[in-house]
DNA sequence: CCACTATTCAACCAATCGGTTGACAATGCC
DNA sequence: GGCATTGTCAACCGATTGGTTGAATAGTGG
């Protein structure tokens, strides 16, 4: 119980590599070897990031010889919508609702002083 | 050039207090101390966080008199959901494609050989 | 001016992170 | 069987992180 699903997740695609991974399987599944690659870091390091992601639930493995090959899962990326989603769409609405009563206060102020300024 | 935003904005949200806090101040703006109120640690450590989610653009600081009120600024938000989403339409479309040719392949096996199985 | 409140800065500490090297397991191929 | 390929495990290292305590800054209100 030491940390919750969406912590992991975001916290897996805080780093820059991990989110290319990432990006380079949603076009297309591939081996540890194949995603290292591009990078000049070692192959263990790569193998560790890909744990993190499997960790997260962002990726799974299949097998295929001595091959793991490396598929996206999207489903677990739909968790990280709705949480953002939910309180973007919040603070929006509270924004709209300020707005509002700001536009109905400077309404009033007029009608109450229409010719009046504040004193400095 | 250390780190790009998205990087920040993720990390930022990898901690469950921050993901906390950001939830909190999507229903409204509030000042350090009332936002170090419900955790068991200290005041310093939330200040550490807010400097975080600021430092990620998830928040913006105002100023009333020694107070300095937190918001939320939702726009960031919009950068993750535009990065998700992107990869998570990605992946599926890639599954939409492969379900056809998987079920295309199907019937011209069934059309080829109507009425044998494959061999154990 | 003084005391109080709100917040941050600085130094420190343990734990975690991203990376390394080196050894090891598993599988396919000759 | 022997060997190359693919991938992981283990131990280590320096940097970062989340937390602490203690002191400093800044603005309010008597």
């Amino acid at each position: 119980m030491a940390d919750d699903r969406l912590s992991r997740v975001f916290s897996a695609l805080a780093d820059p590599t991990r989110r290319d991974i990432v990006a380079r399987l949603a076009s297309g599944d591939a081996t540890v070897n194949e995603l290292a690659e591009p990078y000049d870091v070692t192959v263990q390091a790569v193998s560790k990031h890909i744990k993190v992601l499997e960790d997260a639930g962002l990726v799974s493995r299949g097998r295929d010889a001595q091959r793991r090959p490396c598929r996206l899962e999207a489903d677990v990326l739909d968790l990280m919508t709705k949480w953002i989603e939910r309180y973007r769409r919040e603070a929006e609405d509270r924004f709209r609702r300020l707005d509002a009563v700001l536009e109905r206060t400077a309404e009033q102020s007029a009608a109450d002083a229409p010719a009046k300024e504040a004193a400095s």
